[in-house]
RNA sequence: UGGCCCAUGGUGUAACGGUAGCACAGCAGAUUUUGGUUCUGUUUGUCAGGGUUCGAAUCCUUGUGGGCCAACCA
């Protein structure tokens, strides 16, 4: 039955009452405060809930002025009947005997519909417009319907309930809305919409259509998310890899960048699937210029700086945010024993590879430039450590050795190292349309959620609260998820960044 | 095989009937103590055929392609 009617405050700009146009079904109270977080969750506070069921009265008093100018009529007949009477779209549908009924007799019939005299089904109200309209909506639509229901805003009030396009343009009209936006798949209701306001002479509100927004590497319909919840394949509904706000907003996309994104994909009328690419574009966009950087190691890679000082620790001061002077410095210790990220080392190391291989040369950021001088292995041969000799000169910022060196890593003190959980994500699917294929849940990716239960972070990281962003240098940018404890900080990656090497290799083979 | 909606680079989206532009992606380069950021340059497009017009992405028409339309759902 028609329910919550929502109404986002869309932009201020706007000039004409212009809302959202679609109702919601669902139990008590909960779609209401849905679409308020969902509002909210891109940063708007919802100007107002309205709700249909407010003018059920109404609704029901215009039916009675249908049914008096003979528009409208009670129909006995199975939902089967009527289907089969409706035709086809090439063929024209077949009048019963219900519709010659007289008003006064509909109106009596209306009443004890009203009145709860029928059970569940027994007869509908239906519009009389034409059966042999090439569009199907007005081939004598269904208006109202018997549902002996508890309604958790009127009670037991109603036991008829109005179908979605008679309440639909009728609200919009008692709300002087001038733009009712909508979804392509509602322009053939259009004409229905006009026709019931023009029947009743209200106010014109007109309902305008625009293609939906779809995404690549996933699925937006309700009913096929629905199915990744209940079949186990995410964790929920705002699990980070969703498309929904909620599920973004956990993941760590701000409200700015969310409306950026949306402002950058227009509207237009024909059908799209954007590159998650823009989205993505957005986030980095919006925060690289507020995220604080911290130094987090995912794979750590253990290193000896076999000359630095047994037991020495130094603090070196690093930037907060480059982008942002003002948001200060901190600083990171460093001893002899360190880690860097596997992926930063490699013992035979590919054409342009400028990060650190036997014999090579490295900055770690913001500290000293260090040469890898031998490696250490297990039985298996799998490298346990990584020797490195240290250029104490190199040091940041006040660097007097004169060398050059084109890779710069981060790293991480082993003794003052701390442990984190970190959560990567990759798309959901492997297929850009997964909704065009036979079986849309066969191109799940199952590698689309990887945890990191023992990454490595800066000890200020153990500090966070749930919805703090970050950007891990070089790794991309993290938000604190909401199932962080105290001491136990997990991590979502909202996006990585954009990553030159990764493309190199890629081109390389 | 009825009706309706849509069609502009790889993806989106602009252009009173008057020079097809913007963004993302791509490519090339510069800068860089994040292979990030920033900056510079650059490849690629009006679905097809007719018509109207001095002039068509825009108007008309035919075709092609895609989408939508039958629920006691919204």
């Amino acid at each position: 039955m028609p329910e919550f009617r929502a109404c986002p405050k869309i932009q201020r700009q706007v000039q004409p009452p212009l809302r959202r146009h679609q109702s919601y079904e669902g139990r008590a109270g909960v779609c209401g405060q849905h679409l308020s977080r969902m509002s909210v969750g891109l940063g708007f506070e919802p100007d107002k809930v309205l709700y249909a069921s407010d003018y059920f009265q109404q609704l029901y008093d215009w039916a009675v002025v249908l049914v008096k100018k003979g528009l409208a009529y009670v129909d006995f007949s199975s939902p089967e009947e009527i289907a089969t009477q409706k035709g086809s779209p090439t063929v024209p549908g077949t009048p019963n005997q219900y519709r010659n009924t007289s008003p006064e007799e509909n109106l009596a019939l209306f009443e004890r519909m009203k009145n709860g005299e029928y059970p569940d089904g027994h007869c509908v109200l239906r519009a009389k417009i034409d059966l042999a309209s090439p569009n199907m909506h007005l081939r004598d639509p269904y208006l109202y319907r018997i549902k002996h229901a508890h309604h958790h805003r009127t009670g037991d009030k109603w036991c008829i309930y109005p179908m979605y396009d008679w309440a639909h343009g009728q609200s919009d009209s008692i709300e002087q809305i001038t733009h009712s936006v909508c979804t392509l798949e509602f322009i053939p209701h259009r004409a229905l919409y006009d026709w019931c306001i023009e029947q009743l002479g209200i106010y014109p509100s007109r309902q305008y259509e625009f293609a939906r927004l779809n995404l690549n590497y996933t699925v937006m319909s309700k009913r096929k998310l629905l199915q990744l919840v209940n079949e186990g394949h995410v964790r929920g509904w705002d699990d980070p890899r969703m498309p929904t706000i909620s599920a973004m907003r956990r993941r760590g996309f701000t409200p700015e960048s969310i409306r950026e994104f949306a402002k950058r994909v227009g509207v237009a009328k024909r059908e799209n699937i954007i590159d998650v690419g823009l989205l993505e574009f957005c986030i980095r966009e919006d925060l690289n210029k507020r995220a604080l950087r911290r130094f987090a190691v995912l794979r750590p890679l253990k290193v000896v700086v076999t000359n630095y000082p047994e037991g020495q620790v130094e603090w070196l001061e690093t930037e907060n945010n480059p982008e942002d002077p003002g948001t200060g410095t901190r600083n990171l210790a460093f001893s002899r024993e360190l880690y860097i990220e596997q992926d930063d080392f490699m013992e035979n190391p590919p054409p342009k590879y400028f990060r650190l291989y036997p014999g090579g040369m490295v900055r770690l950021k913001s500290a000293y430039i260090i040469e890898c001088t031998s490696v250490a292995k297990d039985a298996a041969g799998n490298i346990t450590e990584v020797h490195c000799r240290y250029v104490p000169e190199s040091r940041s910022g006040q660097d007097t050795s004169g060398l050059k060196v084109k890779g710069v890593v981060h790293w991480l003190s082993a003794a003052h190292a701390q442990v984190a959980e970190v959560r990567l994500y990759d798309r959901l699917f492997q297929v850009e349309d997964p909704a065009a294929e036979d079986d849309f849940k066969q191109s799940i990716n199952p590698h689309s959620l990887e945890v990191v239960e023992t990454a490595l972070v800066e000890p200020a990281l153990l500090e966070t609260t749930a919805g703090e962003h970050f950007q891990f240098t070089r790794l991309g940018y993290f938000c604190t998820d909401t199932d962080s404890a105290p001491g136990k900080p997990v991590f979502n990656r909202t996006v990585t960044l954009k990553d030159a090497w990764a493309k190199e290799v890629k081109k390389q083979g």
